[in-house]
RNA sequence: CGGGAUGUAGCGUAGCCCGGUUAUCGCGCCUGGUUUGGGACCAGGAGGUCGCAAGUUCGAAUCUUGCCAUCCCGACCA
């Protein structure tokens, strides 16, 4: 068991590399820690964000865009959300450059530009936003206030991690403010449905639904909800986040309305976010050593199809024949390429796009073409068969929604195998050295024993589930009594 | 910012200990040809501030010093 648990996100460079994303922006000390996001991998973040914005407008939200900056005045508002990011922030302190004087041909930061307040590139845009919202927000009427933002964020980490934590990375930021709690905590949670959803269902990775532990919580959040999920490695990672943000932020931008019995009251508002770092949860969840594997629902190209030529006889009739497919396969919006570059021989198509996780590959040759058949080979088991042209494309439609399926029960074996009770302290570290996955023990529920078991086993409560079963038991580590297990895991 | 390692062509590398012709090999790239059912083959070709700077020396990729950068581990985190 243990030894199928091997790869780690670092085993997937070549692909990040050579097909989805370049590790950096250039040879420069001052960007290290971007991503480049090549076509390809664009493409499948334009598939994914298509989806969840979707997603987003059927649950009644709109998009709008803020803007980057944030003065810094606005940022330390909310004490405790500055505070919490206060580590990380890139920060604009001129506007201007002039020539160096000592240094011909160089460029200096002109020290006669100094902003007379700081900019923050946000880290997340909760200040920006709310000091809007003030002006926004006047009485129940303009209530709910439901709103969504494609943007980039900023946050200098330490140590960066291509994916995971990139110092700049892609994500979709919700911002949404209600007149009661009770509404708010109802879209905290049905947000955290639309990503457990939009997970599940199009990206095939399975997730537990859960809520953070006040060590763990978004800074500046009254509660954090959240989606775990489990990498082929064993280490467990946050996929998304839902924040109920209680009266915080109204508070500390004073967004108060008129209730219907003429009185002023603090909205109550909710955040919630998924990024770039999803696709760093798709690569490490599915790939194997062939490469990628990428479910149809959100590939770029859910079928390739690749023509074998002897020469150039009867070329023509090869290529008639499978613009036929390409076109049926079309007409059925299914996202396919046809490869009919010469440049590359159908042996290294082959391997080209198992790297790449098409899929679903079809081959046609003349001696398919003399019995009207084509070859078609699966990427999620790598099994190929020969199927009739005529009919081929109702084929492979119903396959692309089987690969979709196995792709996920895979995935979810894999997880709920590695979901393991532990009652033990002793037994607690063996299962997390030697077999890693998700522990499921009993907690004291205090911030000190959550604190001291991350120091000793270096593993943090992923979250306490939602509907979790309760149960009286002890705790793992301080054997004082406890109601429920809750989940731990090394994560990322 | 602490601990460890590493910098040689677009990528991966040999050479360094023990200084000495024109810096090795593979992949990739360019040209021509033959090929095309699982990462083609033959022939020819281009491509190098050996991380940077200083020092030692008749002579430095190789030795010395300083600096810079990268990777891994930790603190931080989506």
């Amino acid at each position: 068991m243990s030894k199928e648990i091997t790869k780690r996100a670092d085993d997937y460079s070549q692909w990040y590399n050579d097909l989805v994303i370049k590790s950096d922006l250039a040879d420069h000390s001052a960007v290290r820690g971007c991503m480049v996001i090549k076509p390809y991998g664009y493409a499948l973040w334009e598939n994914m964000r298509d989806q969840l914005d979707k997603m987003f407008k059927a649950t009644g939200h709109m998009n709008a865009y803020f803007p980057l900056f944030v003065p810094k005045s606005l940022f330390e508002a909310e004490e405790k959300n500055a505070e919490g990011f206060a580590k990380e922030c890139a920060i604009v302190t001129h506007y201007r450059l002039k020539n160096d004087p000592d240094k011909p041909g160089k460029l200096m930061v002109d020290p006669e530009a100094k902003l007379e307040e700081e900019l923050i590139i946000r880290p997340t845009s909760e200040a920006i936003i709310w000091n809007t919202y003030r002006g926004w927000i006047q009485s129940h009427r303009d209530l709910p206030l439901l709103i969504n933002q494609w943007a980039n964020v900023v946050r200098w980490e330490m140590r960066t991690r291509l994916f995971l934590r990139t110092a700049e990375f892609l994500w979709q930021e919700g911002h949404t403010a209600h007149a009661t709690k009770e509404e708010a905590l109802e879209e905290t949670t049905k947000m955290l449905d639309v990503y457990a959803t939009f997970v599940e269902e199009f990206m095939a990775v399975p997730v537990v639904k859960g809520i953070k532990t006040a060590n763990e919580r978004f800074a500046g959040a009254e509660d954090t909800y959240c989606i775990e999920a489990l990498m082929q490695d064993g280490k467990a990672l946050q996929a998304g986040t839902s924040h109920f943000l209680g009266q915080n932020f109204a508070k500390a931008f004073d967004v108060q309305f008129t209730n219907k019995e003429n009185k002023l009251e603090y909205v109550w508002a909710t955040s919630w976010g998924v990024s770039t770092r999803l696709i760093g949860a798709l690569i490490m969840a599915h790939s194997d050593d062939q490469g990628l594997i990428l479910p149809p629902k959100i590939a770029p190209h859910q079928v390739v199809i690749v023509p074998i030529y002897k020469g150039e006889e009867r070329k023509v009739e090869l290529n008639d024949a499978l613009k036929k497919i390409v076109a049926d396969l079309q007409a059925m919006n299914i996202r396919v390429k046809f490869d009919d570059n010469e440049n590359n021989r159908p042996g290294w198509k082959f391997a080209q796009y198992e790297m790449q996780g098409v899929p679903v590959r079809m081959a046609l040759g003349l001696r398919d073409l003399d019995n009207a058949v084509i070859e078609v080979a699966r990427r999620d088991t790598k099994e190929k068969t020969t199927v009739a042209i005529e009919g081929v494309s109702s084929y492979v439609q119903s396959l692309l929604d089987e690969i979709q399926k196995n792709i996920f029960e895979k995935a979810l074996q894999f997880r709920n195998e590695n979901i393991r009770k532990v009652d033990t302290w002793e037994e607690f570290n063996k299962v997390l050295d030697n077999e890693a996955g998700f522990v499921s023990a009993h907690w004291d529920g205090t911030p000190e024993t959550e604190e001291k078991i991350k120091q000793e086993a270096k593993a943090t409560i992923r979250c306490i589930p939602l509907n979790n079963e309760q149960e009286e038991g002890v705790c793992v580590f301080s054997g004082k009594p406890s109601k429920e297990r809750v989940l731990f895991a090394r994560a990322y």
